[in-house]
DNA sequence: CGACGCCTTGACTAATCTCAAGGGTGGTGG
DNA sequence: CCACCACCCTTGAGATTAGTCAAGGCGTCG
């Protein structure tokens, strides 16, 4: 059963961090995306490449991810998708997935249908605006982690992604101090990260033994999340949750 | 000099790789781009991150491209811009920059208001749906970036980047018969494809000697297309340029 | 009680990077 | 006009990183 309360809402909290929605817009923007909700286990498919891209969906809560197989067998995730993470908002425009998505844990997905999803952006701007910011914010993490891929090592890229993971989780409310629930095991982390699983276990074990992250039992502790900046080049810019829309504020 | 022909305009011909526009759409898109042009060097930087983001900028000619710098110096280049490729379409949006922009070569940029950007798409739904597909594009090619870094060896990754690069060209009609120009020096391919120069050098004459491509003053050349895809694993689904807009094509 | 998935470890191999140096080319200033 | 410099491509050798293969422990679930 979603949340009946729009404020714990993941998607309207997340978009709190760009500009304050209405408390009609809010109720408006819940309503939609939990008329329809889909329960799904973990680890299954979603979206298939080559499928017809699916209605906009809303996760409400779990894990699920992007990735894209190679013809060997080889997965590279594309990007991990938690509570609030809207996708495929635009899948109207091309023919057909160029990636696959998959559950990780088990989810609830809220499903909007196109014509309700143009309603409720030309009625409420400002609704409209938040979830540009969103897709643009979701550009900058897919750039990123090209960056992340590219340029950084073995320590740094994993810890930069756990950084971002729990930056994300803390702007929707799923952090309690400095834990996270981190639902991956660590072959996820390494078809994120393009490493090896061994080579991501290694290195899981020197972040540890760097006192940098406390990592068990699916959860993701970070004593200081400073040093861990620090030590992994993070810079949360890129995240733009500084309410770059500040001015777009609802007043009531 | 922009050309004074709308169908020489390069973001109208990657267009009609989506829908085709009618006579005055192309007129209308032609002329907001080619209004105000600036001209630019070789090597000179374009946006800066950290900076605001600027007007909506059209590369007219020339190559470009995104990038991140790490603190001790590490480059990676996250996206070439090429002629017909728009950048910071909604960069108003957030407040500041997160990577930069540079050219490569001297370019040709047309420089659109904002305003006048919002006339065009309000009264021409058809360009508005076209630049749509086109945002979407760049956000898949991100992603094939993500796993091109992640997951494909030396080879692939550099002939992955080239096979991109040439079906792009041709879809602004850059490309002659099985060759194009490649302004790009094999530094720049590795802060491309995360390398290194030498490795990259390397990887290229393996290439080269395989006769998978043929490369020497900037100008590359494919022998067998089909055999370079099968070889990199190169799959052009995820470029989108299947027409996927037919149903909207213009009468005139 | 298995079977399975996940985490872990060791030993070995392969891929890639770094450092260093040389050749070619084009542009610039004397 | 020529010397010089900067940039680019290339090559070799050695160091480092990361991957592969194989195996064992541990917990969960049917």
């Amino acid at each position: 059963m979603p949340p009946a309360d729009p404020h714990s809402n993941p998607l309207v909290r997340k978009l709190d961090n760009f500009a304050r929605l209405s408390f009609e817009e809010r109720r408006i923007l819940h309503h939609a995306a939990t008329e329809r909700v889909r329960r799904i286990g973990a680890r299954e498919s979603l979206v298939h490449e080559g499928g017809k891209p699916p209605d906009i969906s809303l996760l409400l809560s779990g894990w699920a991810c992007r990735y894209k197989m190679l013809s060997d067998g080889r997965r590279q995730i594309l990007a991990f998708l938690i509570p609030g993470d809207l996708f495929e908002q635009n899948g109207h425009v091309l023919r057909e997935m160029d990636h696959s998505i998959g559950t990780l844990t088990p989810v609830e997905v809220g499903e909007i249908a196109r014509p309700r999803f143009d309603e409720v952006l030309s009625e409420r701007p400002r609704i409209a605006q938040g979830l540009l910011w969103d897709t643009l914010v979701g550009a900058a993490i897919q750039r990123e982690w090209t960056v992340n891929l590219g340029r950084r090592d073995a320590p740094e890229r994993v810890g930069h992604l756990l950084c971002e993971l729990f930056v994300r989780l803390q702007s929707v409310g799923l952090t309690l101090g400095n834990r996270c629930d981190l639902p991956l095991t660590q072959n996820e982390l390494a078809d994120a990260t393009g490493m090896s699983t061994v080579h991501v276990n290694r290195t899981i074990q020197d972040l540890r033994a760097a006192n940098l992250i406390i990592l068990r039992e699916k959860t993701l502790t970070i004593p200081d999340m400073d040093t861990l900046k620090r030590a992994t080049r993070f810079s949360p810019t890129y995240l733009h949750l500084q309410r770059v829309g500040g001015h777009l504020d609802a007043s009531d």
